[in-house]
DNA sequence: ATAGTTTGCGTGTTTTTTACACTAACTATC
DNA sequence: GATAGTTAGTGTAAAAAACACGCAAACTAT
């Protein structure tokens, strides 16, 4: 059997792009690097994979490390690998991405950054590293995801009224629907619990409150559901 | 700037999915192996990553040096990366996957294989690695892309029936299609292109041949068109 | 009590999907 | 060269889904 050291190993870094939605617009946490190369710039949260470690317990570290944030769930965007993409040498990026909601979260600025911050997608910096074309495939990824799979409930209070589900939705899409279709749409599929509560307080008629029905999704998918806004 | 030597490198391999349909069934490109690990066990085609080479460049050349195949177009799929899926060591493979025409190619066992050969996704042998996960994951890929984009005319003549189109979908998805609603489907959609040729000498009605047309799928897409099935 | 605002529900219209029938065109055979 | 057998291509009606709105109900502020 023949040893692995017989061929040229690159260095492989585990990169998160973490979508935050406030209510208003979908924005990305991004790190201001403290070291070469590209100190000063911003790039998404990442770091170089141990080789004890799964590809998914080297995101949940790193994370933790660099921002705090703990126990997301991540899912696999696209592994990076243009020979030139790290001036240091060849270092490939296996990337991950996931939805939070930033009001839910505390941020901790790990002490290899200058800075830790939320940017609108619409307003990004200069980003070091290919990390621009990281971030333009993770947004075309979660709009791709978004339409046919439950995502973003991650994103609202355990309780939400349907109005704040179609803004999200309507944030992430970039898209404009219409208020009663939505909202018929959504209540027929199946995946909202009702709680039987509303929300009063604001100057207008109290609208319902729901919760997400994971039983009930898995159910459905099981049975071949798809969803579909 | 610090060195990239500080850190722990993983071995990177190449490993690509090759389907292939033949008119009837679906079916996957698998090596014999000669080497240890698991040596004498079927697996997908692949390789270890140069330093100097793209992801892409490097699976082409794995896929030319082991079978014969070149010039693909490859999909990237998904990096596997679990610490003990290879026992020599530490070792993440990228993976890539598509679709071809076994017959429109012709296979060469490399010298690293005692054989090549292609088998029906639904009688797979006993797989190396964790390449049963690669293939799982591979196929739900393609029956996912399947339906929302015209991939698979890789698969047929440049010239073919709808009929012929609608075995490959059925093959793929594994499901049963009307045929004369198919028929309406994918002439509506403007992306098949009418020689004015038909196919004589079969038993029955000759039926109509068309090409792909990719000039006006490209340009419907880019209005916003998305294929369905 | 009343005005202002947003929610929830209803309804008619259009588009898409589905199910199925029938005729046309080709080959093989007598 | 007529006829049977087979698959191709077209049509059409019903069901379902998507879309575009109207309107009353429920809350707050005044």
């Amino acid at each position: 059997m023949q040893s692995l050291s017989a061929y040229p190993q690159p260095s492989v870094t585990i990169d998160c792009v973490i979508f935050g939605y406030d209510g208003e617009k979908l924005s990305v946490l991004l790190l201001n690097r403290k070291e070469e190369p590209y100190a000063g710039m911003w790039t998404v949260p990442g770091g170089f994979l141990y080789l004890d470690e799964t590809l998914e317990e080297s995101a949940d570290r790193i994370l933790r490390t660099k921002t705090g944030l703990g126990s997301l769930y991540l899912e696999q965007l696209f592994t990076f690998g243009r020979p030139d993409r790290d001036p240091r040498g060849r270092v490939l990026s296996v990337t991950y991405y996931t939805l939070i909601n930033p009001e839910h979260v505390e941020l901790t600025t790990g002490k290899m950054a200058n800075d830790v911050n939320w940017f609108p997608v619409s307003q990004l910096p200069a980003l070091g590293f290919d990390h621009k074309d990281v971030l333009q495939t993770a947004i075309q990824r979660l709009q791709a995801k978004v339409t046919y799979q439950p995502v973003g409930f991650e994103l609202l209070n355990p309780q939400f009224t349907i109005s704040e589900l179609q803004d999200l939705y309507e944030c992430i899409l970039n898209v404009r629907l219409d208020r009663r279709n939505f909202h018929k749409k959504i209540t027929a599929s199946g995946i909202l619990k009702p709680t039987g509560q509303k929300r009063l307080g604001e100057k207008n008629r109290a609208p319902e409150l729901f919760e997400f029905d994971r039983e009930r999704y898995d159910a459905l998918v099981k049975s071949g559901f798809q969803f579909k806004i």
